[in-house]
Order: structure tokens, then C-alpha cells, then sequence
RNA sequence: GGCUGCGUAGCUCAGUUGGUUAGAGCACAGCAUUCAUAAUGCUGAAGUCGUUGGUUCGAGUCCAACCGCAGCUACCA
């Protein structure tokens, strides 16, 4: 028997659980299941990731602290988890006494063998809100195209990598300040020493090959030391023997794998954390993670790990994002679909097994596509799976008093059922699901197959060939049992469901060798409705829905005075000329008339209007917005419209009579 | 820009170390059937395997270039 410990990436604790979350935590849950079932002591633990600087502001743009704020969604979190059947033994938080202590234990263990050195760093500071600010909350002009608006990190539009520093005219997305550069102590992990213990490590079968290929990247173009630090405000651990130093949150975060172990341990008997993570700890590790964080999981942390002394990680198992009807899931289009929003309308298991049949062992996005969820779903699971038991099950009451043949009628066919397990288990442990998933419904196929040609229905009025009817649909039924044993890691609701229907207790993998025979089984109830399309419509206009009401309160919901209001110089314009921008999908160049004076606006409403309709009609403009320098040209203000965008774009007119450079109040 | 991965029927994907007329499911069309949650079975139509070159007796499969898509590019989690 292996002792398995898994996680999965640790979410956000300042959002909601969305599709992302679900699909690498349902896969991540199946298998889990799937060890279980194979008789292996199998836990699997997760939490919130509780730390850093967006925390913080999380909370007081909330009005409440940080500690009650995280403690709020991870409530929430698990609960949703939960509800889709993903079966953490705990969710907890890396704000935890646990990973505090940890935490320091480790750095404090790198830092004695010299795994650690400080050094100073230049960084942005803003004055206003007293903290230093990391590159996503810096903005200004890109030092290579000088592009306006850029982030610290790197240019939108020509793609350069930059530091902060090097941006031109920076400002504080956070007060709209100018930031001052400033110096600080920071303190590195020096992942450079363990260049060589990397390159073994990801060279073994701990990685996927890509994951290895990509990783070989970082490798030979030499690894940087890691800054874990970050000076306060934070809302993290602080470094021990610092003033006013905290652990990056990168730093705590993984540790926090091991601390949710460790809470479990401390609550369950016999449970050791040290069974599990010593160096010669013979239990496996398996994280699973997307491919967004392979750095984190595949380089920092096995040598954090190495230099503290602990086991590094069985494996890695990375998989690539989920789209929605071949796009980035996208909130204006209703695809960045939460988890709260798609349990008011759809069965959990619907996902689960649509995620099922999409998983492999590499890294390739997942794209859902909507229609393609409702059909497989509805076509294999209730057409062919459960479909099985349901013409089966009643000519076993109606002739038979609901008990299953003494013999096998078809050896050949349960063969096949019952040895496929050895191929299926190989599939899982290697995460090829949506490979085991074609094969047990082609086994479905089969079995339909194998009752309509015997046509037991014809049959079962014939005195002479009774006992061929109840043994066709008795293998029927032994058939779908071991369906059920396969498809119990993605559908554990289902399988429950079906357990009580066959009369038997929780099935386990090897179930599957033998068949059920004189046994009686109950009436059979539908285990699985089918999906209705309507019910997944609902879900993506409600996530509009919640989209636009998020925006209102985010834009209108903090009150603002009248003379706030009266800064804004809002103008009747007239439409003088209307142009496609070359190279620009969004963009229209507007001429406006605004009654002195003409001036250039950029529009992003092409994909809503034609420019020749626009000539001509008169449009609401901010008439004193800043001049914004774009890659097209400046644009000297902004045409008011509503609508999420794309194709849903509908300009503001006023009523006739209204004249250009009107002023709107 | 550099790097990683992907590009096979309308859709989702299989295609082993290169080998005869490229496969399956869904969707579609026709037929059959009625035991079953309008479920099932049979038959059929549908692909210049991203493009162009190359290696080879032979390439979806190997090589090169190009095109397209996604992602990464370390202090955003």
C-alpha cells in the first residue's frame, strides 16, 4: 500500500472560486479518489493563500482587517469545493500558527547554511500610502517604444521587459502619486547552489517532459537568487531577527502545504507529518498545479525544500488552463464562470465528468465549449452509462423478483468489462482521464450493443428462453457495475447513487474482477438527469449580470460630491468624420465637432459600428479628460456609451435639438 | 523579441519505434427498434492530416522554413 500525500494550488483568499479553481481541483480530487479506491492511504490537503500586498488592500477597500476577511472566503471556498464533491481532508490557510512556524523554521535553516544572503534594492516607494510598490501597481511610459500606461513589469504593446525604475514619468496606480526611489534591505534564497541538484531532479520523471523542457530554459541560462522579502506594510510573516521584513508571500505559500498537513495530523490519530516529509520518507508527494507556477513548484521549492533538509516532491503534475468556447474565460462574455453562480443552476457532476473527458497528462489548454458540455454529458452518461441499468433493471423485477442470474451469460463481454480495469488504473495514475473515460464508454457501447442483439424484450414471454433474458440483462447489470467502479472517481454522487441500486456497499476498484451473482438488486430510479442548455444560458447572463453590478459598484458605488461631479466637462459632440484605424481590431478615430473646436477621439466601438453610421450623429464626450497618448495617435477625450463591449456597444445620444459643444449637466 | 506547447472530418479527440484505401465519439442523413430518462442498434455522408520545401522505395508520423493559436519571460497571486 503507497501513503500518498496531494495538494492542489492554493486559491486566492481575496476572490471568489471560479472555473480555473474547479478544473484543477476536480481533476486534482479524481485522483485522489482513484487512489483510494485502489486501496491506497491517500490524503489530500489544500488551503487559501492567505498573503501579500493585494490582501491588504483587499481588505481595507472592504473596511474590515485582513485576518477576517480571509477567514470569510475561506469559509466559503471550501464549502463550494465541497459541494462539488473535491474532498480535501483539510482546507485551511497559510495565515496559520502552523506555517508561521514552519515558515521560520526553514528560512532559519537556509540561513545557517548560508542558503540566504541580503543586499540592497532600488525600488519604486510611495509616500502617500508609506509602502513600496510592487510592479503591478506602478504605471508609466515603456522605456523601449514609450508606450503610455505600462505596467513596471513589462510593455503591452512591444513586449520589453523592463524594472520599474526604468519606466518614464512613473506614477502609483494606488494614489496617482509619483513614487520615489528608494532603497531597502532584501534578502535573497540563493537558488543558484542548487543549479545542479535542479537539473537532476527535473531531468527524473518528477516533471512532465515539457515541464522539463521549459524548466531546461531557467537552467542553463542560470538561475538568480530569489527575493523573499518584502518591506512593510504586508500582511505576512515576518522574518525572523528583521525589523519590519516579511516573508514574499511565494516564500510561506507552498510551506502552507505542508502546515494544512500538519493541522491534519494534529487533529487524526496516529497521523504523522514527519512520515511524510522527512529526507528518507519512503510516502509520495504529488502537487498538482497549472502551468503558470511551474517556477514556484519546480525550481524554488524542491531546493527549498533540499536545503531544509525535507524530501522533495514525488511529482509534479501540471496542466494547462481552461478556456471557454475556445477564449480566455472573459467576464464580459459571462465565461469567467463562479462556482457559486454554476450551482444555482447545474449539477456539480455535469463538470466534473465534462472535465473528465477533457484531461490528459500534458499541459494543453482545455477548452469548454458549451454545447459540446451538454451533448457529452447527455449522450454518454444518461444515453449509454445509466441507460444500461434503466432496460435492464426492470425485466430482472418484472420476471425474475429483482434477483441477478447464478452464471455469467456472455463470458467474452465480462471479460473485457472486468480486465479493462488493469488498462484504466494505468490511466488514471498517469492522469490520462479523458483517455479511460473514451475507453469505459466504449465499453457502454458494447453493452448496448450486446442487449439489442439478443432483444431480451422479445424474449421474456417465452417460457423457453427465460433464462436467457435474465441472464443478458443480469451480465447487463454487472456490466454497468463495473461502469460505475471506473466512473466512481469523476461521479462519486452518482456512484452512491447506483451502490444503493445494486445493494451493495461503497464499491472499491478490484470490485471490479468479480461479477455479481444471485443478488438482488432494488428498483431502478433515474441516477443522472440530463443537462438542459437553457439552465447553462442562465449561467452565463447571470455572470453578466454580476459582472455589470460588480462594475456599478466599483465605479458608482462610492459616492462622490456634486462638485466632483461638476469637474467633469461633459459636451453634446458631433460626429464630423469616422475612420477604421489601421492595425487597431477595437478602435474607431472619431472626428468631433464639439462646438469651437474639432478634436480627435479614439473610440473603442468598432466591433459595434459601422464608421459610416456614425457620421453625422451626435454623441455625449468628457470633453476635459487628460489627452491620452495611444499607438494610434492622442486621443483628446471620451465618447460616452453602455454596454459590456464587443458587439454590445450602444452610444449615448441626447434628444433633438441639442447642438454641439452643448454642455451636459 | 526569446522560449515552451499545440494546429488531423462541423465539434472533441485517437493515430504505437515512418508502411497497404487516415480512425472513434458527438452533431448530421436514412433505416430498424420500442426494454429504457425521445434512451438503443444498423447504414451512410463528411478530412488535399496548418502551408511550403526536404529526407525516404514510402511521411499525419522525421528535418527545415513559414503561418496561426495558447502560454511563459522569475519581486501579480
Amino acid at each position: 500500500m503507497r501513503r500518498i500525500l496531494v495538494t492542489s494550488a492554493l486559491p486566492n483568499a481575496n476572490g471568489a472560486i471560479h472555473l480555473g479553481h474547479l478544473f484543477e481541483h476536480i481533476l486534482t480530487d479524481i485522483w485522489v479518489r482513484f487512489q483510494r479506491m485502489a486501496g491506497n492511504e491517500c490524503y489530500y490537503v489544500c488551503a487559501d493563500d492567505a498573503h501579500g500586498t493585494a490582501t491588504m488592500l483587499a481588505a481595507e477597500h472592504l473596511g474590515t482587517t485582513a485576518a477576517a476577511m480571509i477567514e470569510t472566503l475561506r469559509r466559503e471556498h471550501a464549502e463550494e469545493f465541497g459541494r462539488f464533491h473535491v474532498g480535501h481532508d483539510n482546507y485551511y490557510s497559510t495565515h496559520s500558527p502552523e506555517n508561521e512556524r514552519l515558515t521560520r523554521a526553514i528560512y532559519e535553516r537556509l540561513a545557517e547554511d548560508g542558503r540566504t544572503f541580503t543586499a540592497d534594492v532600488e525600488q519604486l516607494y510611495d509616500p502617500e500610502r508609506k509602502l513600496f510598490l510592487a510592479d503591478r501597481f506602478v504605471k508609466g511610459t515603456c522605456p523601449r517604444c514609450g508606450a503610455d500606461d505600462q505596467y513596471g513589469d513589462n510593455c503591452q504593446e512591444c513586449g520589453a521587459t523592463y524594472d520599474a525604475t526604468e519606466l518614464g514619468n512613473p506614477r502609483s496606480t494606488l494614489s496617482d502619486n509619483t513614487p520615489q526611489l528608494r532603497s531597502s534591505d532584501h534578502y535573497f534564497f540563493d537558488l543558484a547552489q542548487f543549479t545542479d541538484f535542479l537539473k537532476e531532479w527535473t531531468a527524473s520523471d518528477a516533471v512532465q517532459p515539457e515541464v522539463a523542457n521549459k524548466l531546461g530554459e531557467w537552467l542553463t541560462g542560470g538561475l538568480k537568487a530569489w527575493d523573499i522579502s518584502r518591506d512593510g506594510p504586508y500582511f505576512g510573516f515576518t522574518i525572523p531577527g528583521t525589523e519590519g521584513k516579511y516573508f514574499y508571500v511565494w516564500m510561506d505559500a507552498p510551506v502552507g502545504y505542508m502546515a494544512s498537513f500538519e493541522n491534519l495530523c494534529d487533529r487524526s490519530e496516529g497521523l504523522d507529518p514527519d512520515d511524510f516529509w522527512r529526507a528518507d520518507s519512503d510516502a509520495e508527494v504529488h502537487h498538482f498545479i497549472g502551468k503558470d507556477i511551474i517556477n514556484f513548484h519546480c525550481l524554488f521549492w524542491p531546493a527549498v525544500l533540499q536545503g531544509a533538509g525535507y524530501r522533495t516532491p514525488t511529482k509534479v503534475h501540471t496542466h494547462g488552463f481552461v478556456t471557454v468556447d475556445g477564449a480566455k474565460m472573459s467576464k464580459s462574455r459571462g465565461t469567467f464562470i463562479n462556482a457559486s453562480t454554476y450551482l444555482k443552476h447545474l449539477d456539480p457532476e455535469y463538470l466534473r465528468y465534462y472535465f473528465a473527458t477533457k484531461l490528459s497528462a500534458n499541459t494543453d489548454d482545455v477548452d469548454m465549449q458549451l454545447d459540446d458540455f451538454v451533448q457529452r454529458v447527455n449522450s454518454d452518461l444518461v444515453g449509454k452509462v445509466v441507460n444500461i441499468a434503466s432496460r435492464c433493471a426492470g425485466f430482472i423485477h418484472r420476471g425474475f423478483d429483482g434477483t441477478l442470474a447464478e452464471g455469467v451469460h456472455d463470458a467474452e463481454l465480462w471479460a473485457a468489462a472486468s480486465n479493462v480495469r488493469h488498462e484504466l488504473a494505468d490511466l488514471y495514475e498517469r492522469g490520462d482521464v479523458g483517455r479511460a473515460v473514451r475507453q469505459i464508454t466504449a465499453l457502454a457501447d458494447r453493452t448496448n450493443q450486446y442487449i439489442a442483439e439478443h432483444e431480451p424484450w422479445k424474449h421474456v414471454n417465452d417460457p423457453d428462453r427465460r433464462d436467457e433474458v435474465q441472464g443478458v440483462c443480469s451480465l447487463g447489470i454487472n456490466v454497468f457495475r463495473a461502469l460505475v467502479v471506473y466512473l466512481k472517481p469523476i461521479l462519486p454522487a452518482m456512484a452512491a447513487k447506483a451502490e444503493a441500486f445494486l445493494k451493495v456497499e461503497p464499491l472499491a476498484w478490484e470490485d471490479a474482477a468479480e461479477p455479481l451473482v444471485a443478488h438482488e438488486i432494488d428498483r431502478f430510479k433515474p441516477l443522472f438527469t440530463r443537462i438542459d442548455r437553457k439552465d447553462v444560458d442562465k449561467v452565463v447572463a447571470e455572470t453578466v449580470a454580476e459582472v455589470e453590478a460588480e462594475d456599478a459598484e466599483d465605479q458608482g458605488g462610492a459616492e462622490v460630491s456634486i462638485d466632483d461631479f461638476g469637474k467633469i466637462d461633459l459636451r453634446i459632440a458631433k460626429v464630423v468624420d469616422a475612420n477604421f484605424v489601421d492595425g487597431a481590431d477595437k478602435l474607431l478615430e472619431l472626428r468631433l465637432d464639439v462646438g469651437d473646436d474639432a478634436r480627435t477621439v479614439f473610440a473603442g466601438v468598432r466591433e459595434a459600428y459601422h464608421p459610416g453610421a456614425l457620421v453625422g450623429r451626435l454623441v455625449v464626450v468628457v470633453a476635459n479628460l487628460a489627452p491620452r497618448k495611444m499607438r494610434f495617435g492622442t486621443s483628446e477625450g471620451m465618447v460616452l456609451a453602455a454596454g459590456p463591449g464587443g458587439e454590445d456597444i450602444f452610444l449615448v445620444s441626447p434628444d433633438a435639438g441639442a447642438e454641439p459643444g452643448m454642455r451636459v449637466t
